[in-house]
RNA sequence: GGCGCCAUAGCCAAGUGGUAAGGCAGAGGUCUGCAAAACCUUUAUUCCCCAGUUCAAAUCUGGGUGGCGCCUCCA
């Protein structure tokens, strides 16, 4: 397949390290609090992204870590007057009922940053002992981005640029070698969670914990490396030096960075103040919803975020669940002489391909989905028909499972059905039979009442759970 | 100031040299006791504007206009 790479600025045939085998990372959350909808992009992004391997045959690590100590965390603690282990571990909790609901599946490795300290302390002594960092009294350990030959590679900043630009850098130019050199190891500071280490007690920048922890769970080079496009400067540029000058190799071939959510226009954003957490969505729509409405564009692509178009994800979504819902309901009941067979097979393979091909291309997920739809179309219309066996409608099904659980945006529905509102059903039948239909309607209002729909079909009644 | 992205129908959104996918919404029709679902037809002679390259451009080049992001914690 095709990837868009942050580094080289355009897209390549992905090829991993290890054939069949890939390595990948994604910068998971800081959790201090819920996550919102920009926040959930990367995460059924990079997800989705991995399922795509899986399903073309790869091996894949997926690590995404999760980031339980930083200034956030301890401000949040501190007003709650609680530990800074205690908002983590309520907010990991939360984290998974949301990232579950999404189904993002759970990544191979989860770290957190304060259960790798022996991994950043080794890091930082490296970077020490080749002449990387230094040592700001009362301060910390700072990186010198002067010593790494390549920095900026990945934002395509200068260093120049860096020191001239913006004048906003003023805050931390104190005692720095250069306005870009970054805490990797912060000193203790009254009220602060703090670790033994070499240089004084204290605790990690951020920087250096994606990198110490993509060391000690994947190795020195990594296939792929995701997150934001915020976080390419400096967060990943940073990463690039630790790691890429205490390993002394390349450390992440392929570069992903999806876009934003943005709410009139404007990224969504905690600083901001316009964001919508998952939650507060999921009260509104399911989460799968929210799923299909995030790969129904692409994700180097800014996506704008409405409850019009919340609906719109929603309707579109339906049509393909819906379609699905009747195949099931129909495979077993019909009787189709198997005439259409061949170009409803013809329909399947067809789609099949297309997909491919489609996410191939830099993981092109609306793209996939038109090819979905496409299938949906032609299965409707053989549904329809009636003239295709259960085994192509069978096909069908599959076909469409398949996809849709590829993008993660179909979750299996139970269509238990109490015997209460069975009998409902029967009784209407028999009543619609003496064309008694004043009956059969009032039993359709007691069907509803009960949290059911029956619709009429060809192959009978077909009742679901609403 | 530096770096970068985007502009396609009422809305969303693919398409990056060969004559405009798909979804939502709308309109008409078929089916149906009604409904639901579905199917058919219909909705951009045209892709922000202006030049240029080419047999051919939404796609490439140059110049505008408008919007956004990063350079500071940020997905």
């Amino acid at each position: 397949m095709k990837l868009f790479n942050t580094l080289t600025r355009t897209k390549e045939e992905f090829k991993p390290m290890t054939e069949g085998q890939v390595k990948m990372y994604a910068c998971g959350p800081t959790v201090y609090n819920y996550f919102h909808l920009g926040n959930a992009r990367p995460f059924v992004t990079y997800d989705t992204l991995r399922r795509y391997l899986e399903y073309r045959g790869y091996k894949v690590t997926f690590c995404q870590n999760f980031t339980d100590i930083d200034d956030k965390m301890i401000k949040r603690a501190n007003e709650e007057g609680v530990t800074v282990k205690d908002i983590a571990e309520r907010y990991i909790k939360e984290y998974y009922v949301d990232a579950d609901g999404l189904n993002c599946k759970r990544p191979t490795i989860q770290p957190r940053a304060t259960e790798s300290m022996d991994a950043i302390i080794a890091l930082v002594q490296t970077l020490m002992d080749k002449g990387f960092a230094y040592i700001i009294e009362g301060d910390g350990v700072y990186y010198d981005v002067t010593k790494f030959e390549g920095y900026g590679k990945l934002s395509h900043y200068k260093l120049e640029d860096l020191v001239a630009g913006g004048g906003e850098r003023k805050a931390s130019y104190e005692g720095k070698k250069n306005p870009g050199d970054f805490a990797i190891w912060k000193f203790k500071k009254e009220g602060e969670p703090f670790w033994p280490s070499p240089w004084g007690e204290g605790r990690p920048g951020w920087h250096i914990e994606c990198s110490a922890m993509i060391k000690k769970y994947l190795g020195d080079t990594i296939d792929i490396h995701g997150g934001g496009q915020d976080l390419i400067f400096p967060h990943h540029e940073n990463e690039i030096a630790q790691s890429e000058a205490a390993n002394g190799c390349t450390f992440v071939n392929y570069w992903v960075h999806n876009a934003f959510v943005n709410v009139d226009g404007e990224k969504m954003s905690k600083s901001l103040g316009n964001f919508f957490t998952i939650r507060d969505i999921v009260a509104q729509f399911p989460y799968e919803v929210v799923r299909f409405f995030i790969l129904s564009g692409h994700y180097r692509m800014p996506i704008n975020f409405s409850d019009e178009l919340l609906r719109s994800a929603q309707n579109g979504l339906s049509r393909i669940t819906t379609s699905i819902k009747n195949l099931k309901f129909v495979i077993g009941k019909n009787s189709g002489d198997g005439s259409g067979d061949e170009a409803l097979l013809e329909a399947v393979k067809k789609a099949g391909d297309e997909f491919i091909e489609r996410m191939d291309d830099d993981l092109n997920t609306a793209d996939a989905i038109t090819a979905i739809f496409n299938l949906v179309k032609e299965a409707n219309t053989a549904v329809g028909a009636g003239n295709c066996s259960d085994a192509a409608l069978k096909a069908t099904l599959d076909k469409l499972l398949e996809l849709t659980d590829v993008l993660g945006i179909v979750t299996e529905e139970k269509n238990d059905i109490p015997s209460e509102v069975i009998d409902l059903v029967n009784k209407r039948a028999e009543a619609k039979k003496a064309k008694d239909f004043a009956l059969a309607d009032s039993l359709r209002d007691q069907i509803t009442a009960l949290g059911y729909s029956v619709k009429d079909t060809a192959n009978g009644p077909q009742v679901e759970k609403l």
